[in-house]
DNA sequence: TTGCAAATGATAATGATTTTCTGTTAGGCC
DNA sequence: GGCCTAACAGAAAATCATTATCATTTGCAA
């Protein structure tokens, strides 16, 4: 049984828990999120599931992501543009750095940071509940000699 | 001459300097915003300035809120809603604290963070440009004898 | 297998934001 | 002071992601 069909079995009973169905879409999306490496939004995700299964329909993506994300299946995050991107659950916390030329998402985590976070929020009175920290970057050249690129 | 007026007249020698134009309409809504101590969105920027000047309309103010990012004069935020909202911008850079209960915004900063940011991303070989950092926390109770809530 | 609640697909609706269209105005120039 | 015109303004239509509606289909438990 391969790691996808784990998630998905785990997801199965989840939702029988809650007296929910599990159906083809639903598997079929799950198992496009559970194949994706990066952060695809709704339409990405649609078009990926509907390679394999030209009958589903975007609604049936967003209503799918919407119950994914209320059994904690998935994540949602909304980085600058404002559009929602899903990524599967079951991994550890992490923080995103997003590449502002390429717009690639590079995921990462760092205790001193989730540490500091708790402190600050302790210090205003609050109980930290949760956080979104996003990282814009640009790549940077590794040390040459003289100036910037050279051709 | 207040505060308000101050902020308003460099804005208008901003504008000058690209061309552009102060108008009944950017002054106002430069005033709105200037005495707002909150972040309001487009709507809420509106529903203010339109007190003051029933012919305005939700475009204009669309439409100034770019004018007015685009010479730095404002902030926009995004939180977890997605609805852009606004600041001035004459003040230190800080990060935001929003109450989940009561939605209220608490500013902050911390030279820590900034710092502990700017090394994640150089170690990560990116250089920073910038950054979103939301704390979404819960008000502490001070502490007190027992459990939580006497009746 | 049958019944029925839940889910789906197609499509319309929503809501924030942007763009288009067309008429108005500020403000330098003569 | 009056003209000219780019920048403006307001109204309304267009966009775009997302959500709601509704008739039809489908899990799934009895």
């Amino acid at each position: 049984m391969t790691e996808t069909d784990r998630r998905i079995a785990v997801f199965e009973s989840q939702l029988k828990g809650a007296g929910l169905r599990m159906t083809q879409q639903r598997r079929l999306i799950l198992r496009v999120l559970a194949e994706a490496d990066d952060h695809p939004d709704a339409k990405g995700i649609f078009t990926r599931a509907f390679a394999h299964d030209p009958t589903l329909s975007l609604s049936t993506v967003y209503r799918t992501m919407k119950v994914l994300e209320s059994q904690g299946a998935i994540e949602r995050h909304a980085f600058e543009d404002g559009i929602s991107r899903y990524e599967h659950a079951d991994q550890e916390h992490h923080d995103h750095l997003i590449d502002v030329d390429s717009g690639e998402v590079i995921e990462f985590s760092s205790d001193a940071i989730e540490e500091l976070q708790r402190r600050i929020a302790a210090e205003l009175g609050y109980e930290l509940v949760r956080h979104r920290l996003e990282l814009y970057g640009r790549k940077k050249q590794p040390a040459r000699r003289g100036g910037r690129k050279a051709p």
